[in-house]
RNA sequence: GGGGGCGUAGCUCAAUUGGUUAGAGUACCGGACUGUCGAUCCGGUGGUUGGGGGUUCGAGUCCCCUCGCCCUCGCCA
């Protein structure tokens, strides 16, 4: 080792130890008899200081030195005198008497600085990653995430999960997000495609016999980008076997209290809570709702049919919702001109047709250009039904029921953080389960699935896959922490007909079943235990446990919203050659 | 594919209704300084205002196109 201590470790009790430090100059300080210098890794800082008693020529090269030169620096440690103690720093009471320095690596002004107050532009800081990796707090992230990985995987071995690794190039699947593809040299013209998830194999793992997988898995959906999306993101996938729901469940219930306790220092009360997809729906209008404040979606549907506003009439009549938030206390906040910005924002995000609105007057009479529509009576019930106060600011959406849902849990999640109606330290964890198992197919008509192809409905509905699929409930949950989804599994159908008879409501045929998943169709007939799983998003749940905006913040090297890595350049143009050798014409 | 925001010195930002030579802090370079820790003080270098075109006597500012980054809808089993 070319140190004896990292710049974070050096106390008042290793004075008068000889020592090395070595690592980046964060920052230094000439005063031309003597020269500071805080030196840094990714343990701390500690000031090293050159003076002519370390020898001249050590204080002449020392002058040198500039922002994020690679030093090693070598010599006494020794108390700080009087009244120069700097109680910000860890390693504050003391400091490095150099005599002798070594310039292990100079370095060009760099674009930015580590631990400068002002962050540059993210796109500056992705081209340099190196330096900005550097940052305290990236390393922070960092060094989270590995925490809560270790924590994953010592939990889950010690409840007897092994660790299994799945193929990267495996084939591609005929539903789900797009496929990343992978040319093949040898099979001109046949694709590999990478895993979406490790879906399929590690099913096929329970079918053969090991009862309780886990990986860290890499996953890839060629789809746009988002604050919380990745091209490439890290699932902490498991499956087991011979388990319900409740088990898998359980499973994860107590990793999240681990975690929340070693990472937090939160004790979670268990079970998590659980709500259906149903009543998360009706009232949150989202399948992941933000639990840490209230404001929950209000039906009024049966009142608003009672008034002259033809816009409710009409909606109800015609089969639609009116549903509405109450903002508690929010009435002066938004004014006419704040409440267009809403009524904007849920028509051109959600397709709503408009937003109708009440403030609650001194007097807990509503006012609105449209209360005239009302009468005096029905206000008061409205009113009654919102738990309407004075001060108040009632909004309500007139629609289809799922164009409710959408611009309701928009205004929700927009308002709770507007008007900053939780801690956003705080942090809420719940299950949504009891999903559908289909989905209308919008697009081509028919069905699609909710979940995955392979979710097994609940053993009550197991009838209405052919009398009534809508109604259908699927024995799915997904992990919801502040109102993200941070992870989602399904006990899988284990029976072969089952499985042939889903394919068949989604409107895959034969053919293609067997084509796509006839290995797997034909394992469910080797012996294939019940079995179920999830998988937990690795980057979200660091990301929200870390309190962080961004995914990219938790990921070394993550792509821009175009899915471009600003220090490589991937994606990249490649040699005629290697199209050549793999078959394969770029059109443009 | 749609909507929105941003782009000015290495970096973070400013620049009045379109008006003189585009400024500040910081970084960088040079000088001074033996206890600083966002060191301080003095001096200096540094600009294709993302790129292209247009309107105008005159454009960082207005218009069109384009590139990049971010947020978002669609999309993401």
């Amino acid at each position: 080792m070319l140190r004896t201590h990292t710049c974070g470790e050096l106390r008042a009790e290793h004075i008068g130890r000889e020592v090395t430090l070595c690592g980046w100059v964060d920052t230094y300080r000439d005063h031309s008899g003597v020269l500071f210098v805080d030196l840094r890794d990714r343990y701390g800082r500690t000031q090293v200081v050159f003076a002519p008693e370390g020898g001249e020529e050590n204080l002449k090269v020392a002058k040198s030195l500039r922002s994020e030169y690679v030093i090693s620096a070598t010599g006494k440690v020794a108390a700080r005198p009087e009244g120069t103690v700097n109680a910000k720093l860890a390693t504050g009471e003391i400091e490095l008497r150099v005599d002798r320095l070594e310039v292990l690596n100079r370095c060009l002004t760099p674009p930015f600085h580590p631990t400068a107050q002002d962050l540059p532009g993210e796109d500056l800081r992705l081209k340099h990653r190196y330096i900005d990796l550097r940052r305290p707090r990236m390393q922070r992230a960092m060094m989270l995430r590995h925490r809560m990985i270790k924590i994953m995987r010592d939990y889950l071995d010690e409840l007897a999960f092994i660790d299994v690794e799945t193929p990267i190039l495996g084939r591609s699947t005929p539903e789900g997000a797009r496929d990343y593809l992978v040319p093949s040299r040898v099979q001109q013209s046949a694709f590999y495609a990478l895993p979406q998830s490790p879906q399929l194999y590690k099913q096929i793992l329970m079918i053969a016999g090991y009862d309780r997988y886990v990986q860290i898995a890499r996953c890839f959906r060629d789809e746009d980008l988002r604050a919380d999306r990745q091209p490439e993101f890290t699932q902490l996938d498991l499956e087991m076997a011979f388990v319900d729901a409740d088990d898998v469940i359980g499973v994860i219930d107590g990793l999240m209290a681990r975690l929340a306790k070693e990472i937090l220092g939160l004790e979670l009360s268990l079970p998590l809570k659980r709500m259906t997809y149903d009543e998360a729906m009706e009232r949150f209008g989202h399948d992941a709702p933000d639990l840490r404040f209230g404001m929950e979606l209000t039906d009024l549907t049966d009142l608003a049919q009672q008034s002259d506003f033809r816009v409710f009439r009409g909606v109800a009549e015609s089969g639609g919702r009116i549903r509405g938030i109450n903002a508690k206390g929010a009435a002066g906040k938004y004014s006419r001109k704040g409440i267009d910005e809403l009524t904007n924002y849920i028509q051109e995000d959600f397709g709503a047709q408009g937003l109708a609105w009440f403030k609650v007057d001194e007097a807990g009479k509503l006012a609105s250009p449209i209360a005239k529509n009302f009468e005096a009576g029905l206000l008061e019930k409205i009113a009654q039904r919102m738990d309407a106060e004075s001060g108040d600011l009632l909004l309500f959406v007139a629609d289809k029921f799922e164009v409710t849902c959408k611009a309701l849990y928009g205004l929700r999640k927009r308002l709770g953080a507007e008007l900053k109606l939780y801690d956003p330290k705080q942090m809420h964890f719940s299950w949504v389960v009891e999903f559908p198992m289909f989905a209308h197919d919008e697009e081509e008509g028919g069905w699609t699935a909710m979940h995955h192809p392979f979710t097994a409905p609940r053993r009550q509905d197991r009838e209405r896959l052919t009398s009534d699929p809508e109604a259908c409930r699927a024995q799915a949950y997904d992990l919801v922490v502040n109102g993200s989804e941070a992870g989602g599994g399904t006990v899988r159908i284990h029976d072969q007909q089952l499985q042939r008879q889903v394919f068949g409501l989604l409107g895959i045929d034969e053919a293609t079943a067997k084509d796509r998943f006839g290995f797997l169709l034909d394992a469910l007939q080797y012996g294939a235990p019940p079995h179920g799983g999830i998988a937990l998003g690795i980057d979200r749940l660091v990301m929200l446990f870390g309190g962080l905006e961004s995914i990219r913040e938790v990921i070394a090297f993550p792509k821009t919203q175009r899915g471009t890595d600003l220090m490589t350049g991937a994606p990249g143009q490649v040699d005629a050659k290697q199209l050549r050798e793999l078959g394969i014409k770029a059109a443009r």
